[in-house]
DNA sequence: AAATAATGTGTAACCGGTTACCTATTTCGA
DNA sequence: TCGAAATAGGTAACCGGTTACACATTATTT
């Protein structure tokens, strides 16, 4: 037995000659260790929780095939957990899962405080979310991309462009409104009320924006906040029978397929998600097998993409 | 330490007052039971796994969504596996889940064989697919559902309706195109060549259109094996400045949210995705506790949404 | 050539639960 | 009032691995 065991964790001192014998004995008998023993001892089950807030979102669904391709690389698999930003259903997962002896946790959706995530004692990563200042964290500059967005709408003759934004308390939401109120608060016809409050969801955008045109018709500019509410615009103002790009620039954020699959394509701040995704997981991989940490925290790279909603020179 | 197991599984003989006084314990101790351990004797995990064969189609996130709920409420766990419809990964998936005591699989995705199905010996359950006659079945009217789509187009004025199909081989595929055929084949106008596969993916049905229209300019149906492809048969069309519905009117299958994102919004054959999720989930987990089945094979209803991309009167 | 170090393998404890089985006490029918 | 049945709770085996330790053998050093 002990002898097995150290032939397949390649362990100990086993003569060449038994390490044969034992593969030989493995193939006959069609012999499959049994992980569930092995987490018992080892304490650890080679699997990592991704959670996110809506797996609906097609930003989160490229996050998690990253995340699962990293993760499966090294051997671990893979448990999405979809929060709806409810913290009662986050601590519900995250207690199932130390039961469970989870290894580690990827949090794309956070809704813990500090103090609770001190208390984990599980390895975490934190993803386009800051938690605590002891978490490592992998995000883009949204700051940056805001401003690339709104710089381009306003060289391509925006005089009044709106914000429809993330919610209140997500940092991505608040980095990105700042991003946009550092280019526009100063301007002649800035006004706050061009700040729409939005969930990050399509319905929401499409309410926010018909409030917003009845008050303010001249709007000829939108920044959302993510593609899904960019997507939302975008269809409000088709049925107000506004035409996009000639009356009312559209630009996104995130950089989700979805962007290609409507008409006319969106322009979007395009994340790298999917490496986002990757060096996620492989940080938070690093960080369970208590490999050193070069940089804590990682602000990937945006890149604005003009599409059909904007008018580019 | 057998006392406390019994309280806390509610099994054999436990004085009133011992329960009592071992709830207390726990409380004081904070104790909170090894799962692993668990599993270990009791050769289960209450977990499940979830086989799709793509996440990014907003279809399976809503079967997801759904299995999740039902397995959450039973006490289960629940594990996404994307597998691209690759059977290699397939059954990587599957050996690493044995592994670890899975006990049941619920199959969306399925490029296995009835043999390797049979040898399995964990509980399983296909959605939206048909796999071996020994395992329970949740799916829609597939075949009716292609009739309403076709019926309709007929009789809102087509005279040339192309079908844009699933890949051979897959059974819901399969079924809608034969349901196509049923109302066509025998028209005057039919061809073989108005059926062009597809692969359940956007990209793809925007190749196909392309192809379609430049051989049959004269078409002025379109009837799509599912909505990926019909959205993007939408793209296709409306990059060729033909315009929708007035032109061609097109029709979707599987009534994913998507179809209300996109403008015009799609019209579309709508199956119950979450009451599929649900009821799959709730079959496969009575097979793991072993209760008895009532039926083993479930067909639900679909019914025909008309929205934008189609003229009714 | 003897002492020491390195190599090889088996035994048993351990991970943290579940449960069969045993013994002790209480309840209850005849 | 006695014995069977029901209730209560403890002991130890078991789930299937990992690993510290003991002991045997071989290789190396002086």
């Amino acid at each position: 037995m002990a002898t097995v065991s150290r032939v397949l964790n390649q362990k100990g001192y086993v003569h060449e000659d038994t390490v044969q014998k034992v593969h030989k004995a493995i193939e006959m008998l069609k012999y499959v260790p049994n992980d569930v023993a092995r987490s018992l001892s080892k304490k650890s089950t080679k699997t990592i929780a991704l959670f996110v807030p809506d797996i609906t979102n097609p930003f989160f669904n490229e996050l998690a095939l990253a995340v699962e391709k990293v993760s499966q690389m090294y051997g671990y698999t893979t448990i999405l957990c979809n929060t709806n930003e409810s913290s009662k259903i986050e601590r519900q997962y995250i207690q199932t899962l130390k039961q469970k002896y989870i290894d580690g946790f990827l949090m794309a959706s956070n809704t813990l405080s500090e103090d609770e995530i001190e208390q984990l004692q599980v390895p975490m990563v934190a993803v386009d979310r800051v938690s605590s200042p002891s978490v490592p964290t992998v995000s883009s500059k949204n700051r940056e991309g805001a401003h690339l967005a709104v710089q381009a709408l306003l060289k391509q003759g925006c005089t009044k462009i709106a914000h429809i934004r993330g919610p209140k308390g997500i940092w991505i939401a608040e980095e990105r409104c700042q991003g946009y109120l550092d280019l526009v608060e100063d301007l002649p016809w800035f006004t706050p009320k061009l700040v729409v409050n939005g969930n990050f969801q399509l319905k929401a955008a499409i309410e926010a924006v018909n409030k917003l045109f009845d008050a303010h018709p001249d709007i000829d500019g939108i920044f959302a906040g993510n593609d899904m509410m960019a997507i939302g615009a975008l269809r409000a103002l088709q049925e107000r029978g506004i035409r996009v790009p000639d009356q009312v620039q559209v630009i996104g954020y995130d950089g989700i397929p979805l962007t290609e699959m409507v008409y006319p394509e969106l322009s979007t701040v395009s994340q790298p998600i999917y490496e986002m995704g990757m060096l996620a997981a492989r940080i938070l991989i690093k960080k369970i097998e208590q490999q050193p940490l070069d940089e804590v925290n990682h602000k990937l790279e945006v890149e604005l993409i003009q599409r059909g909603t904007t008018r580019q020179r």
